[in-house]
DNA sequence: GACATTGTTCGCTATGTGGCGAATAATGCC
DNA sequence: GGCATTATTCGCCACATAGCGAACAATGTC
């Protein structure tokens, strides 16, 4: 129960939901879904750990960087479930759309010029 | 994204999980699933009203009962899916089978002894 | 080692949410 | 109509959570 109710709270928050989605093509570093959202950097940290915990996504490190992306076979029946139902749901879902739209333009930009510009604010 | 969001933050919270979890069997009038709990009839109705409001569940009247259920094939599929998500996931859960256990005893009670009950604390 | 870069943790504030009891429907019974 | 019963709405409080900036950690570069 504990473990399907980190999902649930996970899922309940709209950020977090868009970022699953915006997950589904590829995988992105922490200041690529900073910069898509248009958070605050420590504020989507806490958001991307809330979803690990969850285990809705997995992560990578790759010297300072680090990737995060969605878990494929490895994960539990509830997890896989999770993110089945969430895709399906939203696969047409017009701010879904807007976001992969968005996220297409942040990447061709170069990941570094997306961490200098979060650090200027 | 809205709809969806309104059934996650549905499922966002145990009692309303455990809620549905119960309905599986049969309809239920608010005093029982309020008794199964021990929360206070007005805590319950929210609840209620926030799984109603996310189409989780459907609601028939009978006088000055109101009994509660889970929807069938009538209902949106991304309703359906997230029934058979939380299904699914505890169907083996102790929690839910406690619950089980404890509503089995309730529902050989009449329902009007167990709004007295509420109505005296 | 000193510095720059990338992410996370911490401390704080504002808002949201779960809980209760009291008051208010809404229905049925006398 | 008057009263009892069932459920909901309202007003309130306590706690949880999303957001930010500042401080910190971790890694790479010079």
């Amino acid at each position: 129960m504990r473990e399907f109710m980190n999902i649930t709270k996970a899922l309940a928050d709209a950020n977090r939901v868009r970022m699953l989605l915006a997950l589904r093509e590829q995988e992105l570093c922490a200041c690529q879904i900073t910069e898509l959202f248009g958070l605050a950097p420590s504020t989507m940290s806490k958001h991307l750990s809330i979803v690990y915990q969850a285990q809705l996504v997995k992560t990578r490190k790759e010297g300072r960087w680090v990737f995060y992306s969605l878990p494929g076979k490895e994960a539990p029946r509830t997890v896989r479930q999770a993110l089945n139902w969430v895709c399906d749901s939203l696969g047409e879902d017009e701010q879904a759309a807007n976001d992969a739209k968005e996220l297409k333009r942040l990447l061709k930009i170069d990941p570094s010029e997306l961490c200098r510009r979060q650090c200027q604010k």
